[in-house]
DNA sequence: TGGTGCATGTAACCTGTTACATGATTCG
DNA sequence: CGAATCATGTAACAGGTTACATGCACCA
């Protein structure tokens, strides 16, 4: 359901091709909602089946270029809105976590050490990216700022429990030892 | 794969069968890998055929009780210590989110408002069964209460943020109409 | 004229969800 | 004996990933 919205949404903006649209999907989507060429294609010709979208232009190389119908803004606008559905998200991350019991102590401490400092990278470049844009210009795009912000936040709180799992560790350690 | 990892490292703690498993999920698991019946049934046949788990017991009902094997839980080991393939996780709220300017203002503060009830009330629930729990007696689960304690952060990030989103929207709104 | 990029499509496979289907056992 | 629960299996479908396949157009 999701990737038909998503694709929807982009075209509510503007006009765009399959191709462009990947690009798109590529850049500002690809936090919220990756998609790769061979679904989005599929998923454009099941759009514009059921009407939401339609070829509004062909150009060079097959390039078809659609643009959403007055009964695909409608139904994207209903699907906005629409309650959630309950946010339960899978996590391989917490996964593992949860099983750590399972390995030594040191190899334990070994790959939480490991995920802190890849969520903290992570939270740099978001942190960096966060400083380098201008928000005064794109200011049309005040939802899209939000979900970014969401992010941030959610790179913050990783970082900031992988440092406390770590430090719980060390604690336990030194305890079990001392 | 972390189904199957998932079920070999309930496994790992002791024998059950997919009947006992399917409650565990159910339990523990619901918040990081949830799963269906129909699912680990046939996990638990692959696991089974490609020897990490065997049949250990056979009781009434036809009921087959597995048990890891040394090669599972070698094989459960290596993954658990694996390298996270990355953490993009799709989002269909901050998809929603993204797009709200695709609707009314109105809507859209609709909307925000009752996803941070929704997600203060997740909160709340967390925290009362934080509170609750006794975690002196289970610490043998040490690794499964930090995989909480991260859900319980990300309850309190959601609900921060939620908050801030309202607040944003209302500032706006203020500033637009004076 | 040959490589790069534009542009789309399809097939095989894996994971996950819902629903259907079946039967044994226990307990009141 | 009938209902609830134990216990497993299968089929149909939706969504996602990887890989393969094809061909046009532009530019050096």
């Amino acid at each position: 359901m999701a990737l038909r919205f998503a694709a929807l949404g982009l075209l509510a903006k503007e006009p765009a091709s399959g191709y462009d649209l990947l690009k798109k999907f590529k850049q500002s989507m690809s936090q919220i909602w990756p998609a790769t060429q061979s679904q989005l294609y599929g998923e454009l010709n099941k759009l514009a089946a059921s009407g939401l979208i339609e070829v509004s232009n062909v150009g060079p190389r097959g390039r078809k270029e659609y643009s959403i119908t007055t009964e695909g803004r409608a139904e994207l606008q209903r699907w906005i809105i629409a309650p959630e559905d309950g946010l339960v998200q899978r996590s391989p991350v917490l996964l593992r976590i949860s099983l750590l019991g399972e390995v030594t102590p040191s190899q334990a401490h070994e790959h939480v050490a490991s995920l802190h400092s890849f969520v903290d990278q992570e939270l740099k470049n978001y942190e960096e990216s966060f400083d380098t844009r201008d928000w005064q210009q794109d200011d049309g795009d005040f939802f899209a700022r939000a979900a970014l912000e969401y992010l941030l936040r959610s790179a913050r709180m990783d970082a900031a429990w992988a440092r406390w799992l770590i430090d719980e560790i060390d604690r336990r350690n030194s305890q079990s030892s001392g």
